[in-house]
DNA sequence: GGTAGACCTGGACGC
DNA sequence: GCGTCCAGGTCTACC
């Protein structure tokens, strides 16, 4: 079936796509330019495997989902879709900041500003953790290993796999996880998070809902084994909480290059140079044109 | 609250 | 081939 999600301008799916890496990880599967990607998951209502095919029209986007779907599905559809394309954030007050700083400028004009997440949070915390200490090359490997060997496949092309629910991460046990999927010592940490979240001991819907202040909710992701000051970060950026900064090597590096002549900086620097963004310090620091081709 | 050392894996690099 | 280093960090023990 085919259905169309209307999308307010300003909006450019090509923006959203080059957020981040997260178009690079499975189950998503997209070609540059990043004019359009393919997602494959398992609806909540009726736990059926569905693949999608996603590209811009007029309007906003287009969505052409293998087979027919229910009513209850079409609208799960598009509320993951509302929630992967950053659909509700709410960029006029960061345009207006970001008109002021020649860096920055260009993103009203481009639709910058939306972050690609995936359909749950879930999947983006468990992807967060496997950015952490390794090589993007092993990022994606280690996010394939989890898809293929755990997800459940597309009854259309059993090659197809969804992202695992939480149940289907929580099933094995820390040493097949370790050594079917090669997560070496995150293993332990994907299995206390999906035992966790499946067992209603975690609700990450009321986490991402929540109206708490920032600093409450980066406790609350610190609590959870394997995400440490970077990756608590990055997930409130993720969940529209844009004043903290994610600071890794490639933080260091590109800081250190952009304000520093390249001299070795800290953590301590990295909140320094964009100190002046207040509440919108994250987006203004995520988004900085550093090398000068946007 | 700050810091040193250990930690899985796999690719890059030097020999 | 083989050994070493380290990559888009985090945890634990210790001070």
């Amino acid at each position: 079936m085919d259905l169309t999600l209307p999308i307010e301008a300003p909006f450019s799916l090509q923006s959203v796509l080059r957020s981040h890496g997260w178009v690079q990880l499975a189950p998503f599967s997209a070609e540059t330019p990043y004019e359009a990607f393919t997602y494959t998951d398992q609806l909540a209502h009726g736990a059926r495997v569905t693949f999608w095919t996603v590209q811009s029209v007029e309007e906003g986007v287009h969505v052409a989902v293998k087979g027919e779907v229910n009513t209850l599905e079409e609208a799960e559809i598009r509320a993951k879709l509302t929630r992967m394309l950053d659909l509700e954030r709410d960029l006029a007050p960061f345009y207006t900041i970001a008109e002021q700083e020649p860096k920055l400028s260009y993103m009203a004009e481009r639709a910058r500003g939306r972050i690609l997440r995936s359909a749950t949070l879930f999947e983006d915390i468990v992807k967060t953790i496997m950015t952490t200490n390794t090589a993007w090359s092993g990022t994606i490997r280690m996010v394939q290993a989890l898809v293929d060997l755990y997800g459940r496949s597309l009854a259309e092309d059993p090659t197809r796999h969804a992202f695992p629910t939480p149940a289907e991460l929580a099933a094995p046990d820390v040493e097949t996880l370790r050594r079917q999927a090669k997560l070496g010592y995150r293993a332990p940490y994907v299995s206390e998070l999906a035992r966790r979240v499946d067992s209603g001991e975690l609700d990450l819907h009321a986490l991402e809902t929540s109206d708490l202040p920032t600093p409450l909710l980066r406790k609350q992701l610190l609590a959870i084994k394997g995400v440490g000051a970077y990756a608590a970060a990055n997930l409130l950026m993720l969940i529209g909480r844009t004043d903290y900064i994610p600071i890794d090597s490639y933080a260091l590096k590109v800081v250190s290059d952009e304000f520093h002549d390249g001299r070795p900086v800290k953590p301590a620097d990295v909140e320094a140079a964009f100190e002046r963004f207040g509440e919108w310090k994250g987006m203004a620091f995520w988004f900085w044109d550093y090398d000068g081709e946007e």
